[in-house]
DNA sequence: AACGACTCCAACCGCTCCCAT
DNA sequence: GATGGGAGCGGTTGGAGTCGT
């Protein structure tokens, strides 16, 4: 017996978010807070169904996202996640908290997967591999390193990836489209008009009136949607790697999970025998990291 | 300028998982 | 334990944009 339909498939619209649709889904999950998807086209009036409007919000409106412009770090986080993890897109992304699963994918089936195709050949290949290839990893090494050091200064003076002001809120995104949309468009309404206000409030709001009472409860319920696991938080810091004085123990914990971690990525890679490249990188990032994570242990 | 090939990404579809009953 | 329904996930696709000829 096959399963109904999430929803009435007749008069449910289809295709591109409308500026319009994104803020009303916005105001609502505002004013209610996300889940509930089933309810959310019912109270809204929106004509979308209840996966379409969650998946609006989790890969486009929700607060935080980083869109494009990958960078040589995320790079190599996704490379190594995606060999010990596998194609479990929403795992990886639970380690990189800006990224969607769905920009995560994305980017590993248009770019990521090309490179080491790429580069997979070039060491399966008789001839040694190209100056030009090698330099093309040399490169990466040191843009990974780079990144390495670019998170590991950060850390020490500012603030958590989750509380950074790199997470836009959804009301500026909505404000960017809205902008656009508006000039597209010369007709404007009212209900367009007190939402760009609510937008706007938002806005200000994030900017810098963080004393309003109301901020605290809509920073808190965005909070819970993109609180970023302290758990997997550290383990993306393993490959930053800046451990304090007062660490001893993570470190350790961080050490026997790496160990772990390079056990399970080898019966990985003795699993798929068809995926060479990938014991390359792997042993690249893992080797790299575990021997910064080593050296951080070792000053502590 | 026109056309086709290619790239990229937002969104959809179908499946699985999980929880309530 | 069985069943039904909602949420979440991963694979795939359609169309807009870009590039090369």
């Amino acid at each position: 017996m096959g399963r109904p339909p999430c929803c009435d498939k007749v008069g449910i619209k289809k295709g591109p978010w409308t500026p319009e649709e994104d803020i009303i889904l916005v105001t609502y999950i505002q004013d209610h807070g996300p889940g509930n998807w089933r309810s959310v086209p019912t109270n809204t009036g929106l004509l979308r169904c209840s996966k379409s409007c969650r998946l609006r919000w989790t890969n486009y409106l929700r607060p935080g996202i980083k869109r494009g412009n990958f960078t040589p770090h995320e790079e190599g986080m996704i490379i190594h996640l995606q060999a010990l993890l596998g194609n479990k897109w929403a795992a990886i992304a639970s380690y990189l908290p800006q990224r969607t699963d769905n920009d995560i994918k994305n980017y590993w089936n248009t770019h990521l997967k090309k490179k080491i195709k790429k580069l997979q050949s070039a060491f399966n290949s008789p001839m040694p591999p190209s100056e030009s290839t090698l330099a093309a990893i040399s490169k990466m090494h040191q843009a990974t390193g780079k990144s390495h050091q670019n998170m590991t200064n950060n850390n020490k003076t500012t603030t958590p990836p989750h509380c950074s002001n790199i997470y836009a809120s959804s009301t500026q995104n909505i404000s960017r489209l809205l902008e656009g949309w508006m000039r597209s468009s010369s007709t404007s309404s009212s209900t367009i008009n007190s939402h760009k206000k609510l937008a706007d409030q938002e806005t200000g709001r994030k900017e810098g009136l963080i004393n309003s009472p109301d901020v605290e409860s809509v920073d808190f319920e965005f909070g819970s949607v993109l609180s970023f696991d302290n758990g997997c938080w550290d383990k993306m810091m393993i490959s930053g790697t800046n451990y304090g004085s007062d660490d001893h123990e993570k470190a350790a914990c961080i050490l026997h999970e790496r160990k772990l971690q390079k056990q399970e990525s080898l019966s990985y890679t003795n699993n798929n025998n068809n995926n060479p490249a990938l014991t390359f990188f792997e042993k690249w990032l893992l080797d790299e990291s575990a021997s910064q994570v080593e050296a951080g242990a070792m000053a502590i």
